[in-house]
DNA sequence: TTTTATTATGTTATACTATAACAATAAAAA
DNA sequence: TTTTTATTGTTATAGTATAACATAATAAAA
């Protein structure tokens, strides 16, 4: 996991390269988050990271599993000679709730969206208020579009308009294969 | 469950009274099964019936238990004076697999729509074709609306179209409220 | 600053949804 | 009838999510 350790020891986590679309991100959302008093935490950081480099829509347990492996390396990392205790890994197991109240953080702040048809959770393109999009997801390439636009609206204002329904929420997500994986 | 049994002896179900909507519907399913080649069984008319007459989404196990509760009382009719065999229950469990397998016989035939974002199901207001739909939920009386028109076919073709992205699977699930429920 | 209240996280247990794999049965085809 | 195929039964388990309560950390009030 670490091929230049030395040059990152002041960050927090156990990554050596961030992209820096990702420390972007990272700043931003702090910085929403400063603005409207939410408290955008370790934690909360920590697991809006994982979902940014995941470059595909990531599960609940995805991130357990990685959130997991990055607190025993962080516990590696800061007694690395201590080889002997061998195979009893003390380090307590992330739970569930540990994860899935953080995603419903980042899904409130509007950081992140939920693609409910396949139980996975992407970033959002354009963190701003709370708006409804739809989703094209390849099943080749695993990648997701995010399409905030026209259609969208359009079927929301027949919704509401044309058979008087008020939307609360909505899931619009169409999985298929993208043009470059064609 | 029996308030007027005597008069329904002839059908394999608990049911005393069916709707002309269900009977029709189970009729026309029964049809298009045979046009196609496909076996209506008894289990599957049994589990599409359930859907029909729920009136609202119905989830799997709904269904594992309302299928569990019609064998249980068919077994009692069957022997309906025997009582002293007590709490003992040896009519078998219906496992999940019996009911996800003809649920997926039943989409696969068009018959019923599965909603995704609560994980239920119902029937399919016009069965043909195979074909997508988006889907109105009501948060208050659970009603759903089935909308297989205009805007459906403009976000498909938006994708197909300005994207280049071929659908294959489609999730168009409004929730929210209903005219009436307003 | 110390206390109090609030929010966030840890922890255990469990609910809910769905499928894999193989056995037994029933129906259709040869 | 025999063989083949499709359906259903059965057991086990995978995958997703939340309830409930304990502990810890932060913010607000005294």
């Amino acid at each position: 996991m670490s091929t230049h350790s030395s040059i990152c020891e002041h960050l927090h986590d156990a990554q050596d390269f961030m992209p820096q679309d990702v420390i972007d991100r990272l700043n931003a959302a702090k910085e929403q988050c400063r603005l409207n008093g939410s408290r955008f935490t370790a934690l909360r950081q920590q697991i809006y990271q994982l979902i940014l480099e995941a470059n595909k829509p990531i599960g609940a347990y995805d991130l357990i599993a990685q959130l997991q492996s990055v607190r025993l390396s962080d516990t590696d990392n800061s007694d690395e000679t201590k080889d002997q205790s061998g195979k009893k890994q003390t380090t307590k197991n992330v739970a569930p709730p540990t994860v899935y109240r953080s995603l419903e953080f980042l899904l409130s702040e509007g950081l992140i969206h939920q693609l409910t048809s396949i139980n996975a959770y992407v970033p959002c393109c354009h963190p701003r208020a709370q708006h409804t999009a739809a989703f094209l997801i390849c099943g080749q390439c695993q990648r997701v579009q995010e399409c905030s636009s026209l259609p969208v609206q359009e079927i929301m204002s027949f919704a509401e308009q044309d058979v008087g329904f008020v939307v609360e929420r909505s899931v619009i997500e169409l999985s298929g294969r993208c043009q470059a994986c064609q």
